[in-house]
RNA sequence: GCUGGAGUAGCUCAGUUGGCAGAGCACGUCCUUGGUAAGGACGGGGUCACGAGUUCAAUUCUCGUCUCCAGCUCCA
């Protein structure tokens, strides 16, 4: 069975369990989405979880009568003559803005009918399973001005085990939530009423985390033909003028006077990376230019979109400005295309979306430059053989881009990297190089991100793994666990050792059992624990316990070793075999 | 910003139909010196988000503010 036509039904049942409830109630739309379905209505007053049971009982009861889907064709002026008796004024806005003369509508039994294109199921009774899920406001339309109205999510599938299994995921995705993960392992908090809202604060476990991620980055970009800059975190508010942000994002940028002058909180790095470019005259023989900064920007986004790390006020992004020629560009755009794959697969993330998106309704800059942006890009993923979606009209104000959205464990997409190509800003800074001929020619300039705003990265990390964090990525990577008070200056020689060879190491000397050290180590997500009693010391050896030991396998077999525990091995051996993989980026 | 739900110890949560505020974990002290997921005893810890109002009395009721959560809208 189809599931969106299956879903699609099972919308239209919600609605018919509503109208029978409460038959004031106004209907709007009720389509399938991608793992259900929702149905908006207009109500006075919530529905309560309490109503959503009522509703659920009653779908049930109209299920069982096994009602079927008909389908029937109207005219428009007889269809909205019919929604206007019936008082759903929805409907007939919907039917007047409808192309074509033809209007279909589904009559579920006797009871119910709802303008619909369908196609439907045959009848009510083949909706097997189904479950209503949460309540949320929705705007008429998806306009901020409409009414909002009350929006009801649900979802069905073909067997109960589907719909269990669906159901798990919910909870596997609520497990791995960062807001949740984040502070308990120590990476970072957010202190919302003191702080304020959106400003996350890195601990020190997730400060070291961002260090590893930054001078991975640092070290890929010098590599590459980068050159790092640092820009002031406030600027001139002219500059914002120029770059055409002001008039644009003015109600999203922290402003301020002082000395007679508007400065602003920079929300992002692009005119600080123009000026170092305008800083002297640039010859064709220089570029292209590529100044890369881990740029931290301020935005004030409305209160109601803040989410962990997801969304935030205060961010740093892994920005750079390739400033190129003409004949340029197409290699520049598919060595940063190579440059995002590469980085991401490094990650540990294998599987992605590509979007192109293109001139939006507000833009700046002459169509014609437009046009060859678009087509630069989109080039570049066609000669690449990557494939990608249009997404019509989503591209910032100033040139068109390319997205990658990168997919977890858990197949959810996370926007990160993106590529934009801006002829516009060059326009307005008046950018120039001089040519071959000696005269003043406009480069292009190119905006890219590879892991955007870190924030968002390191709450996709988190997500990603669960928390467990790849050996090269642990904040520690290493815990040691003297058994007693005599081997602790072994202990500390190992630690000392460890050091020596860039393996992050804590040596946990509290007055704890062996077993509740190990227990936090695990809870901790550390990825190796060395065990040091009388024995290793003898030996120059350590007891290597790796994370994930297989949960008390040995209550239930015979008396195997848990998986975890690896046995003792020779101090050095266990140091080169370490440091290889930390250099693999396992 | 909008609709709805929520805010009690560092964390997870009980509780009070308006009358001195509770547990587990965490933390501190002491005992315990251990071989692969929680050793034991005792102890400290709260403006019940904030501000007004009603009341003899408000953590509890009312209003406002802040923040979080589920969505909507937005995201240079």
């Amino acid at each position: 069975m189809d599931l969106s036509t299956l879903r699609h039904s099972c919308s239209h049942v919600l609605a018919q369990a509503v109208k029978e409830l409460w038959p004031e109630v106004k209907l709007a739309i009720g389509p399938a989405i991608e793992d259900g379905f929702y149905y908006d209505f207009d109500k006075e007053g919530p529905f309560s979880d309490e109503d959503l049971l009522a509703i659920e009982e009653k779908m049930r009861q109209i299920i069982a009568k096994n009602e079927p889907f008909l389908r029937e064709e109207l005219d428009k002026a007889q269809a909205i003559k019919l929604f206007k008796q019936l008082k759903e004024d929805y409907k007939v806005q919907l039917i007047q803005d409808l192309a074509g003369q033809a209007i279909s509508i589904y009559k579920t039994g006797q009871a119910f009918l709802d303008l619909c294109r369908g196609p439907h199921i045959k009848s009510t009774g083949e909706i097997k399973v189904f479950k209503l899920l949460s309540v949320a406001g929705a705007y008429w339309h998806g306009i901020e001005t409409n009414p909002m109205l009350q929006r009801i999510y649900g979802t069905c599938f073909n067997s109960q085990k589907e719909l269990d299994e669906y159901l798990k995921n919910l909870e596997e995705a609520k497990s791995r939530d960062h807001r949740k993960l984040g502070p308990q392992l120590g990476f970072f908090d957010i202190y919302h009423e003191q702080a304020g809202a959106g400003l996350v604060f890195y601990h020190p476990k997730g400060a070291l985390l961002r260090t590893i991620i930054e001078d991975y980055e640092r070290k890929e970009h010098l590599k590459r033909g980068y050159q790092i800059v640092i820009t002031p975190h406030i600027m001139d508010a002219a500059l914002w003028k120029t770059s055409g942000h002001y008039d644009y994002y003015k109600e999203n940028m922290y402003t301020f006077a002082t000395e007679g002058k508007e400065f602003v909180l920079k929300p992002m790095n692009c005119p600080g990376h123009i000026l170092i470019y305008k800083s002297k005259t640039r010859s064709y023989k220089d570029l292209p230019i590529r100044l890369f900064e881990l740029g931290t920007v301020y935005r004030r986004e409305k209160a109601g979109v803040l989410h962990g790390l997801l969304r935030v006020r205060g961010f740093t992004q892994d920005d750079a400005h390739v400033f190129c020629l003409p004949e340029q560009l197409p290699d520049e755009i598919k060595k940063i295309i190579d440059f995002v794959f590469e980085t991401m697969k490094v990650f540990g993330f294998n599987q992605w979306g590509v979007e192109l998106s293109t001139r939006p309704e507000k833009y700046i800059g002459s169509e014609e430059d437009w046009q060859k942006a678009t087509e630069a890009l989109e080039n570049a993923l066609k000669d690449k053989g990557i494939p990608y979606e249009i997404n019509q009209g989503d591209g910032a104000f100033y040139g068109p881009k390319i997205d990658i959205k990168l997919k977890d464990a858990l197949k959810r997409t996370w926007q990160c990297a993106t590529i934009q190509c801006d002829f516009a800003l060059p326009k307005r800074f008046d950018l120039v190089y001089i040519d071959t001929d000696g005269k003043e020619k406009q480069p292009i300039m190119l905006h890219r991100v590879l892991l955007g705003s870190l924030e968002r990265f390191i709450g996709a990390l988190i997500e990603h793994y669960k928390g467990e964090l790849p050996l090269w990525l642990s904040p520690c990577q290493v815990l040691l666990i003297p058994l007693k008070e005599t081997v602790i200056s072994y202990a500390q020689t190992v630690k000392s050792k460890l050091e020596d060879n860039n393996i992050r190491v804590e040596l946990d000397t509290r007055n704890e059992t062996l077993n509740k050290k190990i227990r936090e180590a695990e809870l901790n997500k550390i990825p190796y624990c060395l065990i040091i009693g009388e024995r290793e010391a003898k030996q120059e050896q350590v007891s290597v316990r790796k994370k994930g030991s297989g949960q008390r396998l040995w209550q239930e077999e015979a008396k195997p070793r848990p998986a975890g525990q690896q046995g003792a091995v020779a101090l050095d051996k266990f140091i080169e075999e370490l440091t290889n993989r930390i250099k693999e980026h396992k």
